[in-house]
DNA sequence: ATTTTTCCCTAACAGACGTTAGTTTTATTT
DNA sequence: AAATAAAACTAACGTCTGTTAGGGAAAAAT
């Protein structure tokens, strides 16, 4: 029976994911290695593989359990009645959220994919494309009804997106303004941006 | 003398950067090794030690080149007598065009930079602040003059900056839009976000 | 209380890393 | 042609890496 520990809802492998999320936002997937996790989990590196099986498995843990909460969230918003600038709205909305409450894993993700190895770093590759081009089918269905100027539709999806990794900023700064305050401000001059006007 | 190698007017030590740049862009920085970058210019590892005195000192040499370009360009326009949103549009127009057209180093210096030592890692965090700071004062101004819609000038400075990191993206699309359009269309969402209507 | 299971430890492994030193080869200068 | 300088090579070094194996301690189950 597997146990419980720290706390009934986290086990050790989660507690181990989320400091590798940590450390591979701070200095990256390669430059951290498996010494510095364990010390920063409290164990000696090779007890780390009692409860995962490679530094590779970790990064493929991170990076596809956000994208599935991504991939999940643009398919409710797309099959929703919304208008298409609504939707993108909803979108942003959402990886600006993600970006501010869930960062560590959405920066890794964003940031340190190119290092997984096949067949994991294709079909990363293959979801993020499909992403991309979901977000850009979006901005064309408001181009055509007069919603969103015209445009590239793929160069404003990229926009958007690196935009919103920009919040990388955000947590750096010492003064910063508040999420929701920031949220509003990147959708302001976002979908200002796009807005037929 | 100075042997002078390949081509007058590059060297040896100009090769071995060239190539680091691709490499750390591909790879990371700290992902590719000396053995790596020394199969790509053509020598063995240890024969790079004659061209440079580390590994570390290439990506100084990337980064601050980088760096330096992009502040003397902020320098001069900041100097010119232009409206602060024409000042926002040429400085975001160079940024992308160092984006298309010097790809490479302008993204290792952008997403590498955090692998530098100190002192020059502290020098890269200060002159990056220094810039982004200098990029808010011009657009508060323009928000004093009426130009801009009054948003968080922060929140403008980072979405700007990571939008034109985007430009990665179109680097690795098969069929994408041509650079000038790639231009006029990321000025013409990114501006027309800041523009007061 | 005892047995079983889980998890941590130490030790070790094989390989890779950045870099140095000395030698050899190639290029340049005299 | 000979001497000198530059640049490439090989070999090696000390350190670090990810991971495995086996033993012991702690926790859980009986």
């Amino acid at each position: 029976m597997a146990k419980i520990k720290s706390n009934r809802t986290s086990t050790r492998k989660d507690i181990i994911v989320a400091k590798a999320a940590k450390l591979f936002r701070e200095k990256g997937y390669s430059a951290t290695s498996m010494r510095d996790l364990a010390e920063h989990v409290g164990v000696e590196a090779a007890s780390l593989y009692n409860h995962i099986s490679s530094k590779a498995e970790i990064l493929q843990d991170i990076c596809f359990r956000v994208a599935t909460k991504f991939v999940l969230f643009i398919e409710e918003i797309d099959a929703s009645n919304r208008s298409a600038l609504d939707k993108i709205e909803a979108i942003l909305r959402f990886h600006i959220r993600q970006m501010i409450e869930n960062y560590e894993e959405v920066y890794v993700s964003d940031r340190e994919w190119k290092h997984l190895t096949d067949p994991y770093l294709s079909n990363m590759q293959s979801q993020r494309r499909a992403y991309r081009q979901r977000m850009g089918s979006i901005i064309e269905e408001g181009m055509r009804r007069g919603e969103i100027k015209p445009i590239d539709a793929s160069t404003a999806v990229l926009i958007m997106l690196h935009a919103v990794s920009g919040i990388e900023s955000w947590h750096r700064s010492k003064r910063k303004i508040e999420g929701d305050k920031l949220e509003d401000n990147m959708v302001k001059i976002l979908v200002g941006g796009l807005k037929q006007s």
